[in-house]
Parts: structure tokens; C-alpha cells; sequence
DNA sequence: GCAAAAGTGTTGTGTATACACCCATGG
DNA sequence: CCATGGGTGTATACACAACACTTTTGC
């Protein structure tokens, strides 16, 4: 451990402080379900994929710069972010703190991503940083346990959606197969859902319901601060 | 949202960059344990209490500066720590980036904290800048979610310990009376504790018999990252 | 009428809760 | 012998997993 004087030491509890201290950074692990797979967003730069990031401002809130990344990149698609983990690593010499989100988009919106961000299967992102590798298996772990006991995964479907679509959400998401009854008499049973009194009918066989979050039960409820100084943690969307 | 040109923009996305971005500071909030009550630690500065706290230099990780805290205030008492969120805020004009950590100490230890170190019920903490406010508020609930689903608990005690003084610690950070037979059997059942074949005589009853943690359950177990840019998350003991 | 997905119940098994008494010791 | 905390078992309710058939539609 480094050695301080008493001064040294006093500045360094008493904020702020001017002497250099680590640099920040904050990126996303965005994730949709598309065609059966569930996927994320990376950068193809310099041959190497890497995580969506950015360098926050003096202006704005660590929320305020993952929101930034999600709209500049993908325009209205992200329709949830919530903080994962802050890590510290040496990036190029001094230490960088990267503070990281965890975001889900509507698949229907991510057709198109301008630059050069594409989208890639969660289980094998292939080459990635060792920073973000860590970044990603920690947000599909998260994202995974999650899925059990909120309300998350209603922001990876359209505002009505038929229970086969969130079941195969879950599928993919999870990565096997669940029991159709039990999938939905667990789901109706925590009441999150309502009829929206239509139906889809879109091929030769009886046409499914459609279903939508009940508002007041949008947000995730569960082990989430509620920081009076960063509401937002909603992005786009109603 | 601030405009940018191009340039800026991917000075911002490709790191390091060298503009200013926000100050980092790391704060710590440490139970404790002792005469029935969950305690935290607080610096009494200025007529008003705050979480102790740190600048990291730009040669130690989160987890070191956090660690850091701990010992210089509170020797080798501290146990185990964690991370539990950032919150980025307006201390003084530019935002700052708080890294908050979740600390266990053993109630014996902690008799003698150096400097302006004091400890306060968790519960009523008194006048608290608000920022330290939420972060207690948090930390309070993070503690009492993982009591439910790790061994999280047993960081409160000696190595060697009654049921009684373990179901001790979860009534009073639970904040509720717990059934001696459930309690002694969902323990049990978890299979982390051995006795150790002492018991402790302390009164004119029936002596205790002691347990200790089972050695490879010592660690938390779930929903915790494991980075391996910065390993030790556990502080001292053994 | 047939292919294809939507929708629906029952049974067993394990897990959490509520609850009351005997045991070992010191004084 | 009595006061004190240590230690134990059972009955019940509830949540979860396994499992198969009928319904509605398009062609």
C-alpha cells in the first residue's frame, strides 16, 4: 500500500479532492432475442469486438451516459437499462474504473444499427476483451436470474405479445426448454398480465391471445436502489 | 444532451482519453453486530455524519481502495466486502462517481475505532448527507436480501459460534423473531456448518454446542461477479 | 380432414410454517 | 428444586414438476 501523509491522507477523505484519480468509463451489454437466439450488441473495431462505450462527461449522470450510448447507437430500440457492476482495471497504464449496464431492446427496432455495431449470439460473442468478456458472462448471469423473479422480461417483446412468444423468450433466454402449463399458470398467477381482448391469428391453426403488462407493474420491483438522484432508469417507451 | 462533433465523439468512445471526465471517490458502509443491535460505521465530521470514504489513487483498484478504508479506520476487523453500487451525483459544482462497498465486521473487534470513527443503529443512523443516506438505505436492504440465500451471516461472528448466537444475528439485521426449530433445521440443512465437539457453558443452563463454517463454503455463492482483475473480495481472517 | 399451434387440470413431491415440550446445568 | 437457555418432531399448507389431450383455425 502506498504510504501518505497526514495531509495527503485528509485530502483524500475530504471531497473533492484535485490530486488524479482513476479515469471512468461506462458500457453496455445490450441484449435483444431475434430468430430464436438471444443477442448483443458489439463494436467491430480494429478486428477485435468490443462492448459499446463511452467516456461521461463532466455533465452528465453515469444513468444520463448509458442512455447517451443506447440513443446514438440505436436510436429508440433499448427499453430498459439498470446498472450491472463497476470494475477496475489497468487500461494502457493507470486504472480506469468502467461502470456497467445491462440493457434490453425490442427486436423489431434493432434491424438496423448505424456504424459499426452488430449484433452477436450471447453464448459465443467470439474475441472479446478480457474486460468485456467478464462484463458479458456476468450480464447473462444477472439477466438469467433475473428472468425468475421480475418482471424483466416483458421489455425483450412488443407492449402485446401472445404467451408462446414470452415463453420462447424465456426459452432463449434461459437456454432450455420449460413446461407450457406451468410456464403459464406460474406466470398468471403473479397477475402481471392482462387480456388485451384481441387475437393473432397467423397460420393454419387456432389463433393465440394477446396479452400486455399490466402498467404499475412495468418496472422490475425486486433488490434495485431506488436513487433519488438518478431516477431514470426506464429509457424510451410509454 | 451536450453536442458533439465527430471528433469528440470517438475521442470519447476509443480509450483513453484525455478530457475530464468525473471524479471517482469510494465509500464503505460497515456492520457490525453487538448488544442486540445492527450497527454501521460513521464518521462525525463537520456536526455531521458521513459513510467513511476514500479518493483511490491512481494505483489501486476499487476493491484495494475499499479494502484501504477499512484498515486504516478499522485495523483487522472487517471480514468480508463487497461491492453494491455506483451512484454518480453533484458534489461541488462537477459529478462525482461513488463506489459504495457492503462491509462485515466481528463485534469484537470493533471496540476501539481510531480517529472520529463511531458507530450508529443502522436503522437510525441520525443526520446523513443524502447521497450516504440512499446508499445505507441500500446497503440495509442488500444485507438483509442476501442473509435469505448465502452465508453471508456468519462474517458477524467468530469462527466458532452457538445456533443461538447465529439465529441472534438474523433476528436483529432481519429486524423480526425467527422460529427456533425452522431456523435450526433450513440451517442445518444447508449443510455449511460442522460442530467443532466443544461447547460453551455460560450460565445455569444446558451448555451450547459450537459450530464453525464449513471451510469451501466460506464464500458468498451467488449473484456476485467473479472478476478476475480484482480477486479479493474477501478483506482479513484467516 | 388434417396439420399445427393454442389452450387447459390433476397428481405427487418437496419445502416452509406453525406450534410445545423435555434436557442439562448452576446456583 | 428451580430458573434459564439448549435442543428436538409433527401436522399442515403451499409451491413446483411431471405429464396428455381437446380446441380452433387455414388449407
Amino acid at each position: 500500500m502506498e504510504q501518505l501523509t497526514a495531509e495527503e491522507q485528509k485530502s483524500r477523505r475530504d471531497l473533492p479532492s484535485l490530486n488524479s484519480a482513476p479515469r471512468v468509463d461506462v458500457r453496455v451489454v445490450l441484449f435483444t432475442v431475434r430468430d430464436g437466439q438471444l443477442l448483443i450488441a458489439l463494436q467491430d473495431q480494429n478486428s477485435c469486438r468490443a462492448l459499446p462505450r463511452w467516456v461521461p462527461s463532466l455533465d452528465e449522470s453515469l444513468d444520463a451516459a448509458a442512455t447517451r450510448i443506447l440513443a446514438e447507437q440505436f436510436g429508440g430500440a433499448a427499453r430498459y437499462q439498470e446498472q450491472l457492476y463497476s470494475v477496475s482495471h489497468r487500461g494502457e497504464g493507470n486504472w480506469t474504473v468502467t461502470v456497467t449496464y445491462l440493457a434490453l431492446a425490442l427486436a423489431e427496432a434493432t434491424g438496423a444499427t448505424p456504424g459499426s455495431t452488430a449484433w452477436f449470439n450471447a453464448n459465443t460473442p467470439g474475441e472479446l476483451d478480457p474486460v468485456d468478456r467478464m462484463i458479458v458472462d456476468y450480464a447473462l448471469l444477472r439477466l438469467r436470474a433475473k428472468l425468475e423473479y421480475t418482471a424483466i422480461a416483458f421489455h425483450l417483446l412488443p407492449p402485446s405479445f401472445t404467451l408462446s412468444e414470452l415463453q420462447a423468450v424465456y426459452e432463449v433466454v434461459l437456454d432450455r426448454e420449460v413446461d407450457k402449463r406451468n410456464f403459464r399458470r406460474r406466470i398468471q398467477a403473479a397477475g402481471l398480465l392482462e387480456v388485451t381482448g384481441e387475437s393473432r391469428r397467423e397460420g393454419s391453426h387456432r389463433p393465440a391471445r394477446l396479452y400486455r403488462l399490466r402498467t404499475a407493474h412495468d418496472a422490475e420491483t425486486y433488490l434495485t436502489p431506488a436513487w433519488t438522484t438518478q431516477p431514470a432508469r426506464k429509457v424510451a417507451g410509454q
